[in-house]
DNA sequence: AAGGCTATTTGACAAATGTCAAACACTTTC
DNA sequence: GAAAGTGTTTGACATTTGTCAAATAGCCTT
């Protein structure tokens, strides 16, 4: 279990003023394993940080989905499609294990950014990283092999193997859960 | 030819006063087809609009290399992971077409940003439209066919099929060359 | 321990895609 | 207009991956 404050460091460090003034507008909310947190085709108006538990965003019904992220423990959690355009989302994101947030409105957040210089420098940090993550994936999809990625994947977030099913995590490779089954038989 | 206004309108909307700002601090440049604007392994310290012409990004050596994008007038251009972390870029950017391009650093505009709102407003947008660029390819990779894909591609970016060759896009839909000219003659 | 449930593995085969080589089309250059 | 160069298409075949079905393994509940 993750405080705050490990979460938000986790991004950027605030100067303790503004990170007391920030931590004040985060509420704490719990769900069950296999809610959607956030759902395809609704607005959602929060981010949220993971202080415990895993989760996962997919995209498509159920005779084809793909997943395009894994989250645990101090990940940032948001629909950014939803919340920046004020559109509805794509996609839907689903607990695999019982979760705790620490939830802010992204209005709120907003505010925040304008008011102070500090916390908008942490906003910018958390939209530089979660680009170079998506910029990072398709480099991963275009350039390696389904045997590449599946390793790359086991070093970089052995969390993944633990937590979630073996179709959940081929549809993230891109291939079906019987390729990656003898992909992992192999060796 | 496009206009340094146009291109910072396509962004967004800036207030005539931080705009004449702003525009002051570019300056234009030009380079002839096949220059490297940022090469692999560099720090870039820029980033540019396209007036005019065409480029693209990708990613590894001769035997094996991938188109990650492709950009024309109006669009954006630099290595953001190189940028923002201060490291040395992983990809090059090619330009296909003489090219001419609105050019200011990036410590110039963090400096922006720092000093009016309106133009940190301006980044954030350009950073979450680059958000939303990736995140959306990786949706298009995992869940959609070469073929769909290839029709995404031909509706939303028209411009790709007129300026490169067939070799390029197909590394950007992720299949052969040949693949991809099997694709276009089934129609 | 037995039964039911889910996840994973395996096998046989089909479909898609890649590889390599050659042919073709189109420009550019001399 | 011939030659060279580049980009694209086509063919034959190999390899990879997908599909469908069945078998196996593991876990939870009773």
């Amino acid at each position: 279990m993750l405080s705050l404050e490990q979460c938000l460091d986790g991004v950027y460090k605030l100067p303790q003023k503004e990170k007391a003034e920030f931590m004040a507008c985060f509420k704490t909310v719990s769900f069950p394993a296999k809610t959607l947190l956030i759902k395809e085709g609704e607005e959602s108006k929060s981010i949220y940080f993971v202080a415990r538990g895993s989760l996962r965003s997919y995209y498509g019904q159920k005779d084809k989905e793909v997943t395009l992220w894994f989250g645990h423990e101090g990940d940032l959690v948001t629909c950014f499609r939803s919340v920046i355009k004020g559109e509805k989302g794509l996609e839907n994101i689903q607990l695999s294990e019982d979760c705790t947030f620490y939830e802010i409105a992204y209005d709120v957040l907003n505010k925040l950014t304008q008011q102070f210089p500090e916390i908008n420098q942490f906003y910018r940090k958390l939209m530089e990283e979660s680009y170079l993550y998506w910029e990072n994936r398709v480099m991963m999809l275009l350039f390696y092999t389904a045997k590449e990625r599946y390793t790359k994947l086991t070093e970089r977030s052995p969390f993944v193997l633990q937590r979630f099913p073996l179709s959940q995590i081929a549809s993230y490779l891109g291939i079906t859960q019987e390729t990656l089954s003898r992909i992992r038989a192999e060796k």
